[in-house]
DNA sequence: TATTGTTATACTCTATAACTATA
DNA sequence: TATAGTTATAGAGTATAACAATA
């Protein structure tokens, strides 16, 4: 357990991270939105797969992976195919154009990156890598159930029994 | 300098590291969305200023500056003086509520990191803020003047000259 | 009746451009 | 003429709710 300064001072960080995202964001090819780009990248990483899944992976509500994944088939840089299994299910496939624009993202992100973060070590790129993972994970399920947080009331008590 | 396969990586968290934002974002009070929360801690943090010193802060344009400023002005957060020195500027005061908004925010996000990272070190923590913070600095100005990338053509040599 | 996915609507954040007032 | 700030407009991302089709 952190102490509460250090918490402070990750929040700050946290909620001035946005000026990066959006500076990566700024590279991308003009007819591919940051949301379209996440879409292609997660069918190349983890292949096909239903759009239940690819929400989840997203961490977005349905609604928008449907419009994102929506997008991306008009494209053309993906396909939706009916579910042999589950009628209402679509299997989500990336076509070869989609591949090809995976591979412009990759190296459009690489080349973005390599600019900006010239002077890092590998190390240093690894480790930011596995706590922004960690962090990710140790957020995990707060779109979930009970993704609530306690009043203030509660948890404020400083060691829990 | 990093392999690429690290930067791909890097990328990936990057792009997916906004579920942790959307999920800080979900514990802030109804009256107060994540812009207007940065508008106040960035005046907490670093005392009175102009709107301009306030956009180059949040790294955002001084039209989105405005309109956030406009909202914390209008909930009696801040107070907008005008400038004796210069009539065209402004400078942002936080006013005793606000004060009082920016210390609700600060107990709001220790208590939402402290909830879902219970497992982090102290040292994890600092890790990550220092990466990130280091990792803002480096994209810096990106969106200064010449923040332009290279085409694909320049800059993929191995070694500049 | 529950689940998968789509669509309609609304809200927040952001950028560009046009504009006002002042330097 | 240049700069500080505001406002209008537009575009992207997200969430909630209502809906259709299927399980």
């Amino acid at each position: 357990m952190a102490a509460q300064r250090q918490y402070e001072e990750l929040a700050r960080q946290l909620s001035a991270i946005g000026a990066v995202k959006r500076g990566l964001g700024r590279g991308l090819p003009a007819d591919c939105p940051s949301g379209s780009a996440a879409v292609l990248v997660l069918l190349a990483r983890h292949g096909e797969m239903r759009m239940s899944r690819l929400a989840e992976l997203l961490a977005v509500d349905m609604s928008v992976t449907s419009r994102h994944v929506a997008h991306v088939a008009e494209k053309e840089w993906i396909h939706r195919d009916p579910d042999p299994a589950d009628k209402r299910s679509r299997i989500l496939r990336l076509t070869p154009e989609g591949k090809a624009k995976v591979a412009e993202l990759t190296d459009l992100s690489i080349r973005t990156l390599t600019h900006y973060l010239h002077d890092w070590t590998d190390d240093e790129v690894v480790q930011l890598s596995t706590l922004l993972a960690r962090l990710r994970d140790s957020f995990g399920d707060c779109r979930a159930a009970s993704a609530r947080l306690p009043h203030p009331a509660e948890e404020t008590t400083r060691t829990p029994a």
